[in-house]
DNA sequence: CAATCGACCTGCTGGC
DNA sequence: TGCCAGCAGGTCGATT
């Protein structure tokens, strides 16, 4: 379920534990599914750094060894001192960091996460299918005017979960940053005006932003996302429209559920034109 | 070609 | 309380 600010949390959780030899490994039969390449092997390599983009992480183990990890909906790195015995953890690295010996685990019940262990080459084929990071310089006004341009008659919600288009923005960031920059989800792009374009902009690097300094969104109590020493996310109370009954940035709104693309949106009638 | 829609999984939540 | 349908933070591939 993570986003972009999910997968940052994460990844600077890990960079504390840097560099991470791997001294052994242990796999389910239950990550053959989720291992789509697998060009060498992890035993004796140590990660030294840790890339992201969008809500892609990449491992860096030297030599142009790699890894790249998607999280899917449930997916998420763990790093524990004792063994992690968690039901579906599919990958168990027995690792010494820089805080001694732990074990670094990749845990995820849906199974809908992805990871490549290859080289540059595969990393670099990966990330081309990735768009324009939203935390980054590259990211601006005219990056979504030229993409609304490409696609004038397409809803702006689906359009902004697309990651070969914006990387990093999902269910939750979508329906946030359209509240903020009050326009409703079902907009064509040709609609949207040069003024909302950048206010959209803003409310981009603003809800995203904080969401990271929230250290990510965790709704439930007993699942759901946590960083890699187990704590929930605290950007709930950031939240305005999603999965609210009550619009945050009016007070009154009764904020409306709708269904785009198959994913459940939420917007506030009262402020969102 | 672009766009939509079910499929992939497990487990929580809410209504009866 | 117990059961069970419905839903979930994300892609993918097949189909229109
Ligand atoms: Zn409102």
């Amino acid at each position: 379920m993570p986003e972009l600010p999910e997968v940052e949390t994460v990844r600077k959780g890990l960079l504390d534990f840097l560099p991470l030899k791997i001294n052994k490994v242990e796999r389910t039969p239950e990550l053959a599914s989720i291992l789509k390449t697998e060009e060498f092997s992890l035993k004796g390599l140590t990660i030294s750094s840790l890339e992201r983009k969008g809500k892609v992480l990449i491992f860096h183990l030297g030599n142009g060894k790699t890894v790249v990890s998607r999280f899917g909906m449930a997916g998420s790195w763990e790093v524990s001192e004792e063994k992690n015995k968690k039901k579906h953890n599919h990958l168990q690295l027995h690792c010494t960091s820089s805080q001694g010996a732990v074990f670094l685990s990749y845990v995820d019940a849906r199974r809908f996460g992805k990871m490549h262990i290859g080289y540059q080459e595969v990393t670099k084929r990966e990330l081309a299918k990735v768009g324009v990071d939203v935390t980054t310089e590259e990211f601006n006004e005219k990056v979504l005017r030229d993409i609304f341009k490409k696609y004038p008659d397409r809803q702006i919600k689906p359009l902004l979960l697309e990651q070969e288009k914006l990387a990093g923005i999902g269910n939750y960031l979508a329906c946030e940053i359209l509240a903020h920059c009050k326009v409703r989800p079902t907009r064509r792009c040709k609609t949207i005006t040069k003024e909302e374009t950048k206010k959209m902009v803003w409310a981009t690097k603003k809800v995203v932003s904080e969401s990271i300094e929230k250290n990510g969104l965790t709704f439930t109590k007993t699942t759901g996302y946590r960083d890699v020493l187990g704590n929930a996310g605290e950007f709930f109370d950031g939240l305005v429209v999603f999965r609210q009954k009550l619009c945050k940035m009016c007070g009154d709104g009764p904020v409306k559920k709708i269904v785009l693309a198959t994913r459940g949106t939420f917007y506030c009638p009262q402020c969102q034109k």
